[in-house]
DNA sequence: GGGGACCCCATACCCACGTATAGTGTCGCC
DNA sequence: GGCGACACTATACGTGGGTATGGGGTCCCC
């Protein structure tokens, strides 16, 4: 164990759960308490978006009809604020055009009420692994975004030439300077990106550019 | 113009549609006709499965309930096929949990009759300009996959060994050989793979390694 | 049997890369 | 004013990469 992560991807999952129905909430507590799950439930996604959320691996379990912000909404709302969740919804009321929008939305599933208790533990294992996965990639990428914060303007941009394959005289033109100038810099980007060579920071650079 | 592939990404597209219903095979035909996209129309799977089809960029648009093998069917068995073609259903029995079963097999879209033409247009283009992202982006691999085609074993070998960014002698004593012998095959490895720089090279086999 | 692949090795030369050493200069901030 | 970060330059040396030239060998197939 080298790793002491606020967001470390191997702690506990955690599933939140918004539904107007205490019978609903209980339920699925209950359910998913013995899959070994834990759970934090809430009646209505404001209230969900006043809490503290602690951040750990897990997924969203959403009721489509919820009283102010629905559930569906909440989704565009997080989709925007650039949370990338899983989110399951569930629905008693579900029409089809609802559900195709929710999935083309990102939606990771959709279940209609009442469902198969196996059917929501699927569902929210599922997306457990896939947050999991997600923080997990995401967790080395910013990896890499931070020693690339760590570089000067300068340095970034002989980065750029260098992944692009350019021989060192060719960056030397191409930013007016000289080559023992790109050299120095060039040497200083390998080792401020802790790259052991060219194929390593090209795989590096291209990780963080998509 | 420098390419002339049987499967060009630019060549006009054609939606292939399936249904049942003479009455919604020529409504759809004329809908697409007036959205000056060509189609090719069955009336059950089995027809379409048995016919030789131009491979041109497009989409098939998929009534669920269909004699014989149904669309929900037909969209499974294209997967294990190896298809990418993207799928949009229509349906006027349809249900969440079989709209969400589409979606989740990777349906692009499912609309429920009677539908608004302005929705089907709008899926139909939609997954048409995904189909060409798709097939340019194929396009790009297959080109690289030939080129990586023409290396013999031991050139192989040696690029992964480059591409992981290993010098020369380590590469020559991982493998056996003098590095002078490496030297050579790196030299044909470039060559054969049109690489002109180790950028370039790890960046084309990173695209067919995934 | 000869030609064509594939694989192997060596010498020699040139260019590119990397780093050390040593210096110049600007800017902003304590 | 001085210190630190940043950027720039030069000389010099050692190492790595690329290629040409000129060999060696095996295997397979026509």
């Amino acid at each position: 164990m080298t790793k002491e992560s606020k967001t470390d991807p191997n702690s506990d999952p955690l599933v939140i759960i918004v539904d107007d129905d205490e019978g609903v909430r209980e339920g699925l507590r209950d359910l998913l308490g013995s899959a070994h799950i834990e759970t934090l439930v809430f009646e209505s996604t404001a209230s969900l978006l006043s809490a503290a959320l602690p951040d750990r691996p897990g997924c969203l379990v959403l009721d489509v009809r919820l009283p102010g912000l629905s559930g569906l909404e909440l989704q565009v709302k997080m989709t925007e604020m650039g949370s990338e969740v899983p989110i399951i919804f569930m629905t008693g009321h579900g029409d089809v055009p609802m559900s195709v929008k929710a999935m083309k939305a990102g939606a990771l599933d959709f279940l209609t009420k009442p469902f198969r208790d196996q059917d929501m533990i699927d569902a929210v294992e599922n997306a457990i692994s896939r947050d999991r996965a997600r923080r997990l990639l995401g967790e080395g990428l910013s990896e890499i975004k931070a020693l690339a914060g760590t570089l000067t303007p300068r340095e970034t941009e002989v980065m750029a030439e260098v992944v692009k394959g350019l021989l060192n005289k060719q960056i030397a033109f191409n930013l007016g300077i000289s080559e023992i100038t790109v050299k120095i810099h060039r040497g200083n980007v390998m080792r401020k990106m802790r790259a052991t060579s060219v194929a390593d920071l090209v795989r590096k650079t291209e990780a963080i550019k998509i």
